[in-house]
DNA sequence: GACCGGATTGGC
DNA sequence: CCAATCCGGTCC
């Protein structure tokens, strides 16, 4: 039987609630080359104008940023170094720029074809094809052209997992945030505690 | 119109 | 540890 999509709902709360209910949740992308998903291990919340650390702490929409501050549920999708994109669930009511940088996902379907995207060694293990923001939507093909797609749709969307287990929920600052001031220390980062597929090694503590 | 540096990654 | 490689945001 078909799960249903995640309700419009479930993103219109505060982004530590909801980085911290999306550990769990299956990411599924369908595309013309096929689908891909996988179990969201690590997530970081992110929030606006409260938020030193946030692409929307101006509190005014840009050209980059201002589907944050539409209605939660949508994909912020930003490219970053030159060469990486990153995928946002955006939270919140619209005027509220809040959302959730997924970080890291368990693959489940779509496993040969995220190899192929991803064009890594033979060698290379199941456990490090989504283990981080850029390899995870390089692995789902994710880019630009989802940036505001509709999360309560068919083609990117979150849903609950086949087979639920029970897991722990670990916190740590944000990674990569060292110019944040005083955010940098803020412990919104959530990941599965012992988890393989959370970026930087297993499910624990790891530092920015 | 120029300049700066990043919510990263993989290789040395 | 560090280069890769663009672009958004900021300031002139």
């Amino acid at each position: 039987m078909e799960r249903p999509t995640l309700p419009r709902s479930f993103y219109l709360r505060d982004a530590l609630s909801v980085a911290r209910d999306l550990l769990g949740k299956e990411l599924v992308h369908h595309s013309p080359e096929g689908t891909a998903s996988g179990i969201i291990v690590e997530a970081e919340a992110y929030r606006g104008a409260l938020d030193a650390a946030s692409h929307a702490r101006g509190g005014v929409p840009t050209g980059r940023t201002r589907i944050m501050y539409e209605e939660g549920g949508h994909a912020y999708v930003y490219f970053i170094y030159g060469m990486y994109w990153c995928l946002n669930v955006t939270t919140r009511e619209k005027g509220v720029a809040e959302g959730v940088l997924i970080r890291a996902l368990e693959p489940r379907q779509g496993i040969g074809l995220m190899r192929s995207r991803r064009r890594i060694r033979p060698g290379k293990k199941d456990v490090e094809l989504a283990n981080g923001p850029g390899k995870l939507c390089a692995a789902l093909g994710i880019d630009g052209t989802l940036y505001g797609a509709d999360l309560c749709s068919d083609t990117l969307f979150l849903r609950e997992p086949e087979d639920k287990a029970e897991f722990a929920v670990g916190t740590s600052p944000r990674r990569h945030v060292d110019y944040a001031g005083e955010a940098k220390d803020y412990p919104w980062r959530f990941f599965i505690v012992g988890n393989r597929c959370v970026s930087g090694g297993a499910g624990r503590a790891s530092r920015r």
